[in-house]
DNA sequence: GCCGTTTTCGGCCCGACTGTTTTCAGTCG
């Protein structure tokens, strides 16, 4: 089994333990060991597993390290399958009800025999739920509005579109005259892929006309929290909305605090506690003496010395990390030894590959589609329209894909535009890995991209060795979208990613980062590890029309949460190495 | 379940909010 398996089984556990009502400390143990296993290398965990060494890591201890290993060896867990079938399957869905948690559903299941969503509602309609200790009319109306909102609202939202909505409100929030200084929070601060809800934070000294403000937004569907200090909407596009005001002296530690992720913020406080110091949303305080660290923090007030979020870190002895990296990834050891990575930024990107126009499934014309990039300020624009065997995208076949080739040469010559464009293909990768364009074709073209569209279904070994195959093709430039993944949409093929990655390095193919806000593909998640090997990334919009070619914006974030840097990206070069890189290519 | 050690047990991040309660438990972030 993989590290993301064995860390998705650690996970179902203490998601398990917690309905049992087991030691809220035991169940940190497994959530912290499957976090652990993910920052490891697949050789690593082979080795240790091998060795028996996986104890020397911190977090994993003698019973984690036995049934990381069975997990390794054998690809199930006795202690997790015994786990799960001691409990109703249903119950795990309950938590998704909010102000439902594992006491709660303990006893609903103990008393009321619920153990599913559909009987939970049943019973609040009944009202049995109001009549049990420790539940009341108020939380039996709210578990039922709970199930409404989650079957009209429930799902994520995609970062770019989130990203949309919240700009404009931010704007507003900040052109408001109490207001001293306004952000925003949560996973769309750390450009998380997809987000749950959109976190404002305002510091002010009167916050009412504030929160008058935010709850009488045109977009506002539904008002569910209107305080003093506190707000929560809900917009007509179904994203929750919160706002939250606090004093000025107050605002870096809320910022970076609702900024989160969780798994970082753990990791601040125990460094914080360290050296004596109890870091909260309130303030960064003694650890020792009387008092809360609220009260402490409002004791303190504007002598603090922290005023922005570097100063934050630096009390602690590190280097400023930025919002995307705050994943509890390491991040804070690289602060402390100053070795965090010089993010790639938007204005770093010089030009776009991976591009359609109307010769294929794109909706605008080569022309317009180069305007277009010339009005973003890039030096390059790379078209790759799809080729014959994607004949549901009106695939190229060699005529049109030759036509094409001299209508892009011709626009060059013509001098019309400042952007340079470059010929090439999205190459379907057939079934069995071979390509879509013989070599002859493939030669005639500036850049080729190889890119899987059809037998996603293939298993494991096969879809790997498929993708493999064509990567080891020379003309390949580079690897498009390599899960194919669709966020909120489809899960993507089964591959060993870890030999795509190899394969990659050694025959000097680039891997796309399809900055598609619905793609982000190669995730996040692998570009580390992958870039650090050597691998090259490229930031594709995998635009079909010209408002799309603004999707590198989102591939920059992805880029980010990466760690990746201005380097590791070709499309930061200038024109002339990128052509210079295309032609050592093609040999 | 893990860690560290004052070395085999005790502590593990912490405060707000809500609804229920009449002093607090559960949930959330």
């Amino acid at each position: 089994m993989d590290k993301a398996g064995i860390a998705a089984v650690l996970n179902d556990i203490a998601t398990l333990l917690e309905l049992k009502g087991e030691n809220p400390f035991k169940i940190r143990a497994y959530s912290n060991g499957a976090r652990i296993i993910e920052t490891l290398g697949e050789e690593e965990i082979d080795r240790r597993v091998r060795e028996q060494s996986l104890e020397e890591v911190k977090g994993i201890g003698e019973a984690l390290a036995q049934k990381i290993g069975e997990l390794r060896t054998t690809g199930r867990l006795g202690f997790h399958e015994k786990l799960k079938a001691s409990l109703p399957p249903g119950l795990v869905e309950l938590l998704q009800i909010p102000g439902v948690g594992p006491k709660k559903i303990r006893v609903l299941h103990e008393q009321l025999g619920v153990d599913s969503i559909a009987k939970l509602r049943s019973a609040c309609q009944a009202g049995t739920v109001a009549a049990l200790a420790g539940f009341g009319e108020k939380t039996q109306a709210k578990i039922l509005e709970g199930i409404a909102n989650r079957e009209a609202y429930g799902r994520r939202h995609l970062w770019f579109e989130a990203f949309a909505v919240a700009e404009p409100i931010l704007a507003g929030l900040r052109g408001l005259p109490p207001v001293k200084r306004a952000e925003h929070a949560g996973s769309l601060r750390r450009r998380l892929e997809t987000v749950g809800d959109l976190d404002f934070l305002v510091a002010t000294d009167e916050p009412q006309p504030i929160v008058d403000w935010f709850v009488r937004r045109p977009e506002v569907k539904e008002i569910t929290a209107h305080g003093e200090t506190k707000a929560s909407v809900r917009l007509g596009s179904g994203l929750q909305a919160d706002l939250r005001l606090v004093p000025p002296e107050q605002f870096v530690f809320a910022l970076h605090h609702f900024t989160g992720s969780k798994d970082h913020n753990v990791q601040m406080r125990g460094r914080a506690l360290e050296r004596g110091l109890s870091l909260s949303e309130w303030g960064l305080v003694p650890a020792e003496g009387e008092g809360t660290a609220r009260e402490k923090a409002e004791k303190l007030g504007r002598k603090t010395t922290v005023k922005n979020e570097a100063q934050l870190f630096r009390a602690l002895g590190l280097a400023f990390i930025p919002p995307e990296l705050r994943e509890g990834q390491g991040e804070i050891e690289a602060a402390e030894k100053g070795g965090l990575p010089v993010l790639i930024e938007e204005a770093d990107i010089r030009g776009v590959f991976h591009n359609h126009t109307t010769e294929s499934d794109g909706h605008n014309t080569l022309e317009e589609m180069t305007r277009a990039a010339e009005e973003l300020g890039l030096d390059y624009l790379g078209i790759a329209d799809h080729s014959k065997s994607s004949f549901q995208a009106r695939g190229l076949d060699e005529a049109r894909l030759a036509a094409q080739v001299a209508a892009i040469g011709k626009l060059n010559a013509s001098g019309r535009f400042r952007t340079h464009v470059f010929a090439g293909t999205e190459c379907d990768i057939l079934p069995d890995g071979r390509l879509d364009f013989t070599d002859d074709v493939l030669r005639t073209l500036d850049y080729v991209v190889a890119a899987v569209h059809s037998a996603f279904k293939q298993d494991r070994a096969s879809q790997t060795q498929r993708i493999i195959r064509a990567i080891e093709n020379p003309h390949v430039t580079m690897l498009a979208h390599p899960t194919g993944r669709l966020l909120l949409g489809r899960p993507g093929y089964e591959v060993d990613m870890d030999k795509i990655v190899d394969a990659a390095i050694a025959n000097g193919v680039i891997i796309e980062l399809n900055a598609s806000p619905w793609r982000l593909d190669l995730d996040w998640r692998h570009w580390r590890r992958a870039a650090g090997r050597g691998l090259l990334c490229s930031i594709n919009p995998d635009a079909h029309s010209t408002a799309q070619l603004a999707y590198f914006r989102a591939g920059v974030a992805a880029a980010r949460k990466g760690w990746l840097t201005k380097d590791d990206v070709l499309t930061t070069r200038p024109l002339a190495a990128v052509k210079k890189h295309l032609a050592a290519r093609r040999g």
